[in-house]
DNA sequence: ATGTCGATACTTTATCGA
């Protein structure tokens, strides 16, 4: 099973890519971010053409996941759990039948924070406490469990071109750096640093001064996984090549095979 | 060199968010 996540920034700008990848990488899953659009407002016909279920968690402007499935949907969940003041649309979550079992994945779209001296980094920390909360209680299901999406976390110095320069970044920030790991320490496993070992692999490049072309990337958007997905962890890769396709997101999809 | 994009609205340019 081939389980895919990319933040393509805007759904509308971008679903002639879109519909391309699919056609040609042909993933089981895949968890989409940032696809700012409303649920009405959502194209499905164009992924259940290719044979896909779709499930959608939008909202106007900014924000929005979605997950598209080759298996139907036996459960679909919308929003964080832990905080109700919160009308950010930036976690879905689905279950889906496979033989002898089930597939629980979710489509993450973890805030940015920036600016740290504004109310968006206690957001975005108040967010991975919840995120922790709300793992730690799937993890009892002792489920395969795919947690996927942009994070924006730079995980360690080897996955940004200048750690330097993102030193007081909300991406790179101690906070943020603690909270990553203690998700981490509940047991899950990072698919891509299971499988490479290679350091500067990015998923994301900015679109200004030229970030693609002098490879100042950063590696933001991650696939984590329970122990029981991590146990059936075939391979991990970065399709770094959609950066340079007419019209890209600044983000490149990254996918695993699950021998399940 | 803070140099680009995408979405929105009291729109055709400014604003926000990333």
């Amino acid at each position: 099973m081939k389980i895919a996540t990319w933040n393509i920034n805007g759904i509308k700008a971008r679903i002639e890519g879109l519909v391309t990848w699919l056609k040609q990488a042909d993933p089981d899953l895949a968890c989409l971010q940032e696809i700012k659009s409303q649920n009405e407002g959502f194209p499905s016909e164009r992924f259940e053409e290719l044979g896909y279920n779709v499930a959608v968690h939008g909202q106007k402007s900014f924000n929005g996941v979605a997950i598209l499935s080759k298996r139907p949907f036996d459960e679909t969940m919308t929003g964080l759990p832990g905080d109700e003041s919160d009308v950010q649309a930036r976690y879905l979550e689905a279950v889906v039948s496979v033989d002898g079992g089930v597939v629980r994945v979710a489509s993450i779209y973890l805030p940015n924070g920036n600016p740290v001296d504004s109310e968006k980094f206690p957001y975005k920390l108040g967010w991975m406490d919840r995120l922790r909360d709300h793992i730690k209680g799937r993890l009892s299901f002792e489920e395969p469990f795919i947690i996927a999406g942009d994070y924006n976390v730079i995980p360690a110095e080897g996955d940004v071109h200048d750690p330097q320069a993102w030193a007081g970044d909300a991406l790179f920030r101690p906070e943020t750096l603690e909270r990553f790991h203690a998700l981490l320490n509940l047991g899950l496993t990072d698919a891509y640093r299971a499988c490479h070992h290679q350091s500067h692999q990015y998923t994301f490049w900015d679109y200004q001064a030229g970030a693609w072309q002098k490879d100042n990337g950063i590696r933001i958007d991650h696939l984590l996984l329970s122990p029981q997905a991590a146990d059936r962890l075939k391979s991990c890769e970065i399709d770094r090549f959609t950066r340079g396709w007419e019209k890209p997101s600044d983000h490149v999809p990254v996918w695993l095979k699950l021998d399940v």
